[in-house]
RNA sequence: CGCGGGGUGGAGCAGUUCGGUAGCUCGUCAGGCUCAUAACCUGAAGGUCGCAGGUUCAAAUCCUGCCCCCGCAA
């Protein structure tokens, strides 16, 4: 039997935990504590968490990794560890536990994207191509020898959704391979070429600069689909000041040079409304003011919330 | 027992402050115009105004209780 630490903490982690799980290893997840939803007063466990408890498999939820947390995970006398989608930094004396180290599962060719959030960034940055890494765990951030690394072509529709659903097959591809060669002890190979970053998101980084190429606040949107999407403020008509999110947008044209930017310039029947960016316009099919549910274009044009020549950005 | 917004024909909204005829933009259906149309014109159907009580000559509107939905924050 071999045994295997698992740390994840997102519902990607949960695909790949299922994986370990079908392949039959004896497995140890390692998971943040629960998080309290307050809406209906629900305490609301990971899907990691569901899915472990319903296949009987054990499970630990340390805030830090304390010294009796060490030694659970040392008497558990792991084979190797896998990290997917954590969030947290393990330290050095747990990741050296285990007979054939740690690796992490990392949605990016390293050196590129090192960091929380690499697919954001990527689709952000108009990338054709992304891919899985996977690399043993150091101090450093992302910056562990490769074990196994595949690429995937991005498509100029995909969103961070469908790009992550692209890349979930790829990434089990990739783990198995890499506890093969690990098994093996297949040698590695350091990362080279030039590292760029992939930070964690902010909320305010959804704010639209409408200053931008339409192109580019495309990027934003994709990059940005699932959290925390694009946004920007109504700064005119009757619903001034609020704040509207753009749920699904596209480039209606990228060439025009406009004067005005940030303004609704027209209706497309059925389809939504077109907003003026310094180069090109963005067509709205989707949106959501705060306070509300999400909506069509169409629809919120049929309640008179939004007209011709309303202006979203800030004077 | 965190903060806030909301429930009005099929969709999105107005009307509620200060009680008094059910309104707007669409959709649907029928007819008309048109070479033609998702365009335009005419007409029609479709609502116990979330639920239950209360106040009143009169409640979508005021009072009380309840149900449901949503955003933020975690």
């Amino acid at each position: 039997m071999v045994n295997v630490l698992f740390f994840g903490n997102s519902y990607i982690s949960k695909i790949y935990l299922k994986e370990l799980h079908m392949n039959d290893y004896n497995i140890l997840v390692i998971t943040s504590p629960d998080k309290k939803a307050y809406r209906g007063r629900k305490r609301v466990f990971s899907e990691v968490k569901i899915y472990a408890n319903d296949n009987r498999i054990k499970l630990i939820q340390p805030e830090k990794f304390t010294i009796d947390i060490s030694h659970i995970i040392k008497n558990f006398n792991a084979d190797f560890g896998i990290v997917v989608s954590y969030g947290k930094k393990i330290p050095k004396s747990i990741f050296k536990l285990p007979k054939y180290k740690i690796f992490n599962i990392h949605f990016s060719l390293l050196p590129k994207y090192r960091g929380a959030a690499p697919i954001q960034h990527a689709l952000c940055n108009g990338e054709n191509i992304t891919g899985v890494t996977s690399f043993f765990i150091e101090e450093n951030i992302d910056t562990g020898n490769i074990i196994f690394q595949d690429y995937i072509h991005i498509n100029k529709k995909d969103t961070a959704k469908t790009l992550i659903n692209k890349l979930m097959p790829i990434g089990i591809r990739v783990m198995n391979k890499s506890i093969e060669y690990t098994m093996k002890k297949k040698k590695t190979i350091p990362q080279k070429g030039k590292p760029s970053y992939a930070p964690i998101i902010k909320k305010e980084q959804g704010l639209v600069n409408w200053k931008k190429r339409a192109i580019d606040i495309y990027n934003q949107f994709r990059g940005l689909y699932i959290w925390p999407c694009i946004y920007s403020f109504i700064t005119s008509g009757k619903l001034i000041g609020k704040r509207i999110k753009f749920i699904d947008v596209d480039v209606f044209e990228e060439v025009s040079i406009n004067k005005k930017i940030g303004i609704l310039v027209s209706i497309i029947k059925k389809e939504g409304f077109l907003i003026t960016c310094s180069i090109g316009s963005i067509l709205v099919r989707k949106i959501q003011i705060e306070n509300k549910a999400i909506m069509s274009s169409w629809s919120f044009i049929q309640g008179k919330q939004i007209s011709i020549g309303d202006s979203f950005i800030k004077l």
